[in-house]
DNA sequence: GCATGAATATGAAAATTCTGGTGGTAGAGG
DNA sequence: CCTCTACCACCAGAATTTTCATATTCATGC
């Protein structure tokens, strides 16, 4: 899932990169609306994440544009509690969400998650490799075999599967998969990592949980196999 | 939880209520603006739910009347994808939060809790009898002695705790503590209270947990005890 | 009152998840 | 090259949760 933000104000801009970051988004960040409006318009990104103060192109503008390209990807607004005109623009831009400022980052995340599902990403099936898991089943087949995963197993193997090859930490599996508000230790990921491996190898397949020390984990065929 | 649904589209107003009672939370209804201000006054429910588009008092107006009266109560506002005119009244009227039609129930579902969890209604025990609660370590009191309960167990035990003598189902109790998309079935509620009863007898509570056939469960306290 | 069936309670095993510990390994710094 | 340390893999046991089978209770009609 990649995420982009458009704001000035840098401080806020990186804490909300490292926050959605931690939560195994991809996130670029966009310091201007002109530069945010040429990124958005790529259209790779899941979600865009637009201030609305910004000196030069303003958030609604921005918004704007990237509806004029047909573009549909939702669009989160951020607001400061501000003035009527303001939010009187921003209805029309094409924004589906408007978060007020000052928010934490809970309400960000619900609304996050809220806009990426009803967006209906929906598919039953991730592939990678010659092995598939299948979403309502939560069973992971290679070939003739298969073996049938546990919730948690599920969980931390689709959220690896999302993220194909990119690298994700161990903190950000655990704030994905027990909550970013559980006490799981990063144990929990080693030990689950684990289990998925012994599951993997016993269906044969070439799908490999690679470590890298210090940076977590990501997947990878095995082409030897 | 005490909710209060105004809206005068009678199927829709009742399917509100189902599905919001399904997931354990008091409802009630009103069927047009002018019954809905009156209730809302009565200052008792932890939020409303405003449908804006209705014959006499709108949701607009419902919801200036009752922030005129100083009520902090959280408002969710209905709208349809409609004008501008509309949607910028509500700009001003005090809502906290606008759900445009259609939604679906987890969408309205995550808004209420991220509403009611904004709301801070926070507290760190819950009393009943001779009995505590606390929230934060999930241990169960009862004079010098305490037992600590599990996950699980803690989340049935402060569901009941909530709920007071209010009788919850087994289907209520299952939506709100494994959730309305899990697939666990009654007898894990049936389980669990065994495992509440086990643990309040053995710290000598006075509270009960009483069952009503086909209805479900309740607390008491056992005034014999 | 008694038989019946549905609902609830309970016991015990199975499955899952969590915990803490041990040992191995890669990489940094000497 | 060696040591040291942080990190990772893995194991075994504990705790929790789920599952299933069986027992008990209760309302109801007969």
């Amino acid at each position: 899932m990649k995420i982009l933000v458009v704001e000035d104000e840098k401080l806020l801009a990186d804490s909300l990169k490292s926050l959605l970051e931690k939560n195994g988004f991809e996130v670029e960040v966009a310091y201007d609306g002109e530069t945010g409006e040429e990124y958005a318009e790529l259209g790779v990104y899941d979600l865009l994440i637009l201030d609305v103060m910004m000196p030069g192109l303003n958030g609604y503008q921005v918004a704007r544009q990237v509806r004029s390209k047909h573009l549909a990807t939702p669009i989160l607004m951020l607001t400061a509690k501000s003035g009527l005109e303001d939010r009187i623009e921003g209805l029309n831009s094409g924004a589906d969400y408007y978060l007020t400022k000052p928010f934490n980052s809970r309400e960000l995340l619900a609304c996050i998650n809220a806009l990426l599902r009803r967006q209906g990403n929906q598919v039953d099936e991730l592939v990678y490799g010659n092995t598939s898991l299948d979403l309502s089943s939560g069973i992971l087949v290679c070939g003739e075999k298969s073996v049938r995963l546990s919730a948690r197993e599920f969980d931390v193997m689709r959220f690896l599967l999302q993220s194909k090859e990119r690298n994700l930490s161990k903190e950000t599996i655990l704030s994905r998969v027990w909550g970013y508000d559980s006490n799981a230790v990063e144990n929990h990921v080693e030990v689950y990592v684990g289990f998925l491996r012994k599951k993997l190898k016993s269906i044969g397949s070439n799908v490999k949980i690679e470590s890298i020390r210090r940076l977590g984990y990501h997947l990878e065929v095995d082409e030897t196999c």
